[in-house]
Parts: C-alpha cells; sequence; structure tokens
DNA sequence: CCACTATATTTTGCATGCAAAGCACTTGAT
DNA sequence: ATCAAGTGCTTTGCATGCAAAATATAGTGG
C-alpha cells in the first residue's frame, strides 16, 4: 500500500495526539483555577493585554468564535472577567479581567515551568526549531484553507 | 510580565492551533467521502491492517474510547465497516472493512498528495525534522501525563 | 434619509475529546 | 468452583471546534 496514507507517516496526525495530549496534561495543572485549557489560553491573552473587544481576543487566541461566547460567559460566572459595551459601538463588547482575573496571573505563573519541567527532553534550541518549522507550517497551512475556498 | 505566559512563546498553542487547520483543511478533501478526520483516520488505520479488534484501533489511532464507539457506529452506518463479535472473547468485538470501505481506500490515495501540495512551504528535510522532534515532545508528554497521576 | 453591504457577536446542530461510571465477560488466586 | 480484580467496550455529562444561520448595529453610496 502507499506509504503516504500510512498514519505513521502523516505529520497531521502527529499533531492531533499531541495536541490532545496537551490539553490533557494541562488539566491537572489548571484544576486548582477551575479552567479549561481553552479558558486558560483567553486567560493568558488577556493578562498580556486586558480590555480588549471580543473580536481581537478571537484573532489572538485563534479560539472558534461559537465557542468564545460560551468560554467568556463560563469565565464571567466564575469571576474571572467582565463583558462591559462598547460606547463607541453597540455591536462590540470588551473583554477586562476582574481583580480575580489579574490575581490569578499570580497562580499562573508557575504552571508554564511545571510543563516546561514535564517536557525537559527538549533542548532550548530543539524547542526553537520545533517552533520555527511549526510556524511554517502554519502559515502554509491558513493558505491552504483558503485556496480551498 | 514574565514571558512564560505569553502565547506567542507557547508551543502548546501552536499545536493547539495547527491541529485545529489541520482538521479545517481536511474537511473539503474528504467531502466526497462523506467522513470526518477522525472518521478518516480510522479508515487509515485499518487500510494499513484489518479485521483487529477495537482495542486495536484505540491504540493505534489514539482516538478517545467513547468518541470510537460513536464513529464506528457512524462509519458502519455508512457502509464502510461491519463489527463483528470476537468468538474467543465475548466482551471484544473485531472490526472490518466492507467492500465499500476497502474501495474508498483508491479514492484516498491522492488526499495525501493534495495535503502536501498544500504544504509545500516545507522541504522533505525540514518535514523529516519537524516529525522527528514532535515525536521526542510527543514521548515526553506521555511521560509527564503519567507523571501527574 | 434609504437601501445595501459589512462587521461583531450569538445561536444552532452536529462531531468529537475527556473523565468517570456502568456492563459484560475473563482471568487469576485460593 | 468461586470470588476478586482486570479487560473491552459503551454510556453519560460536560466543554469545545466547526459551519451556517440569525441578530443587531455600522458604514456607504445615492
Amino acid at each position: 500500500m502507499s506509504d503516504a496514507l500510512k498514519l505513521e507517516n502523516q505529520l497531521c496526525h502527529r499533531f492531533y495526539t499531541v495536541s490532545n495530549a496537551f490539553s490533557r496534561a494541562y488539566r491537572p495543572l489548571l484544576k486548582s483555577l477551575d479552567i479549561t485549557y481553552p479558558q486558560y489560553v483567553v486567560l493568558m491573552a488577556l493578562w498580556e493585554q486586558d480590555d480588549i473587544p471580543i473580536s481581537e481576543l478571537l484573532r489572538r487566541t485563534r479560539i472558534d468564535g461559537g465557542a468564545m461566547t460560551l468560554i467568556l460567559r463560563k469565565l464571567q460566572d466564575k469571576g474571572y472577567l467582565d463583558l462591559v459595551a462598547d460606547p463607541h459601538d453597540k455591536r462590540s463588547r470588551r473583554v477586562k479581567l476582574t481583580k480575580g482575573g489579574s490575581d490569578a496571573r499570580v497562580q499562573a505563573e508557575s504552571i508554564p515551568h511545571q510543563m516546561v519541567c514535564n517536557l525537559n527532553s527538549l533542548t532550548a534550541d530543539e524547542a526553537v526549531q520545533l517552533r520555527d518549522l511549526i510556524d511554517k507550517l502554519s502559515d502554509c497551512l491558513d493558505k491552504s484553507v483558503c485556496e480551498f475556498e
């Protein structure tokens, strides 16, 4: 049979399994904050820059729009953020961290280190190399999705 | 703020976005077969080796067990495979491709090439390099998940 | 000011991924 | 033979990801 159809030879299946493995690995680290990985991504984006419209959050996290509505609702219920109307554009809402949301960052500071500790099979150089290759692939993938349409 | 918490510096967020992008990119390629990416993964596993127990399929595809039940049901409804009782172990069922399932492979042969064409920003060498780095990372991740428990 | 189009967000329906519980059947130890 | 622990699989409840439709509001040309 053609080797190209073998799972072992497919980059996409590797991304599929590793992405899921990451999500599982984060779960215990996020348990004390009572959030999921996508919710954590939203908080990280906000810790970088707070008080931004939902559209900006979507662009930076690349989370699905439909899912974002629910994620924001849950983070709001948990007291991490507030959604406030934009006075200049009634269609838009801005996302603002609450004090609890800002404070959570202190607790989260240790998470990347904990994860890195568990990933020390890669050297710093290899991690950079991997990052750059993924970025190259990623650009291309985005384009190809567009080409299909 | 600490750079480690920035999304841009996190390998996991890259895997998250690329994995999702792959899934979207496959969608139009799989449309004529009327299957999703995980369903395609199951078929690829079976094209490599047919007539295997579900447990073996789970191990090779790394798809979630609960999801696998539904995926197999759908692939059966679509006429791609059959689930037959294992005479030696009544708990187990074996998965067998139907003629339609085997025939679909011919149509699928062109898919990896189409996807590769859309990913030609990476050279063959870079793809191998990427693959090896991901595998190294992957081993480590599996272990770390275990360590948490 | 009006129709038309574009933008921001939400809703809907379907397909997983995940953890945990449940079931039926096996196997191993006694 | 029997009970307890293990296996293989399914079910359940929740959280997304995705495409497409629906809403509400903005912006634009006429």
